[in-house]
RNA sequence: GCGGAUGUAGCUCAGGGGUUAGAGCGCCUGACUGUGGCUCAGGAGGUCGUGGGUUCAAGACCCAUCUUCCGCCCCA
């Protein structure tokens, strides 16, 4: 009997896992020199937290959420973002009382129900981050900022970060029946089922990829003739400051995002080196969220970017990471050192060298070829003659060069 | 959720009804009695994705199902 994994979901292997540690070290290095502080929260949220945490759109979102009832017929979901766990960890804990600022991170996967395939997985992961408590611009911008300095520590280039803004609530109201009633000419001629998706969020349909529907949408006036004079002077000031950090992007108005807890700043970033699931991450402000899921008012913005889609574009640009290898390989002469062998790795080990040794008996010639695979820098070799005078051969296995060390220096002579 | 492909050795792939299913790379052993990369020789390794069906005979043909890939959709 073959067991496989759940559809979807992909298995992490030794040639790629060091990949993975990399990014995450780069990633809670790169946060914590912002001051962002770690958190976790549990895979299963309860259902109503996504509906509600999702606004109008709930039905859209729902399609894709991995749900299912529990043996107490609850319904429960694995958290298909980490956005809303995070943030009703935040309410329960009072991590965040008003007045103060809180900076969270977490890295987590994430679970969705949609058709698998290149780049999109059943359950992928995300690293992200939350800045709580600020309405300020500035904090639109550090999040922003990271993120951008995020791909340039992974070594990606061609990206590319779309930033718009949808205003506040009361605006956007007004500005998504502008685009219905922009858009009723092309509307009325289409099924019903394609005038509910409309209905339920026209500014999806800025985001459409059907030629018909940009066709009809051509001309429609940009999201910043409905804006308040607050949300226009913001998102100046935004602009400004990514621009003081040399933060390049491109105003994208057709950017929307499908989740609706959005306000304000929203933004995306893109690789150009992938196919068609182009996005590496999206995030933005979203300063009623708390509110909706029962905390007191918190303005909030933040990130989630995708691991395995950076992975994919740092692979697609050829960006090599150096895999961890080991500093030694002890090589035995038989069972007259076996002994003695093992010390020597002992010694080796308890000095902070990574060290290997041939466990199956084999030849030396094989033990040497275990140590060219395994990348060794060195093979100790520990015969039957080292051990009469007390000695050990050092072999670079760069240069082939090899000299007689007495046992006991070693480690000094490592150390050089 | 829709459309099109795909699945044979660890990897990349050939075989398109007829004995015991192949190649290259990789792996193991030896030539080389204590020394890796090169060469040569030998060897191990396969429920031909899974389940049904057609046939004297199926890796091959038919049906179903799953996987992966490419679009759509959606986004991470």
């Amino acid at each position: 009997m073959k067991y496989k994994a759940q559809r979807g979901t992909q298995d992490v292997l030794p040639s790629t896992a060091y990949r993975w540690q990399n990014l995450e070290r780069t990633f809670s290095e790169l946060v914590h020199q912002y001051g962002y502080q770690e958190i976790r929260t549990p895979i299963f949220e309860d259902t109503d937290l996504f509906i509600r945490s999702s606004g109008e759109t709930s039905d859209i979102v729902s399609k894709q959420m991995y749900s299912f009832l529990d043996k107490g017929e609850r319904s429960i979901t694995l958290k298909p973002e980490g956005t809303a766990p995070a943030m009703r960890a935040v309410i329960e804990n009072s991590l965040c009382p008003p007045g103060t600022v809180q900076r969270l991170y977490y890295i987590t996967p994430i679970f969705r129900y949609e058709r698998p395939q290149k780049g999109r997985y059943r359950q992928a992961h995300q690293v992200g981050l939350e800045l709580i408590g600020s309405a300020s611009s500035t904090a639109d911008a550090e999040v922003i900022e990271i993120t951008v300095r995020f791909y340039e520590a992974l070594g990606i280039k061609n990206v590319q970060v779309l930033l718009n803004t949808l205003g506040r609530s009361e605006c956007r109201a007004k500005y998504r029946d502008a685009i219905l009633e922009y858009a009723q000419p092309y509307l009325k001629d289409q099924p019903e089922e394609v005038r509910a998706k409309a209905e339920k969020n026209p500014l999806r349909l800025l985001d459409s990829k059907d030629p018909e529907v940009q066709e009809a949408l051509k001309g429609c006036p940009p999201v910043t003739d409905y804006l308040e004079d607050e949300s226009k002077r913001r998102f100046d000031e935004l602009q400004a400051l990514l621009t003081e950090a040399k933060v390049a992007y491109v105003i994208s108005p057709d950017i929307v995002r499908g989740l609706d807890y959005y306000t304000e700043t929203v933004f995306e970033v893109q690789s150009t080196s992938i196919g068609a699931q182009s996005a590496l991450c999206g995030g933005g402000r979203y300063d009623d969220l708390i509110q909706e899921l029962g905390g007191a008012s918190t303005p909030s913005v933040g990130v989630a970017m995708g691991i395995e889609r950076a992975l994919m574009v740092q692979e697609a640009e050829g960006i090599e990471i150096d895999e961890p290898k080991p500093d030694v390989f002890v090589v035995s002469a038989g069972p007259s050192t076996a002994r003695a062998t093992r010390e020597l790795v002992t010694t080796l080990r308890n000095n902070g060298y990574a060290t290997l040794l041939d466990i199956d008996a084999r030849s030396m010639k094989s033990q040497l070829k275990q140590a060219d695979k395994s990348g060794a820098r060195y093979a100790a070799i520990l015969g039957d003659d080292e051990l009469a005078n007390g000695t050990v051969t050092l072999r670079d296995m760069g240069s082939s060069e090899q000299r007689s060390v007495p046992l006991s220096e070693i480690v000094s002579v490592l150390k050089k």
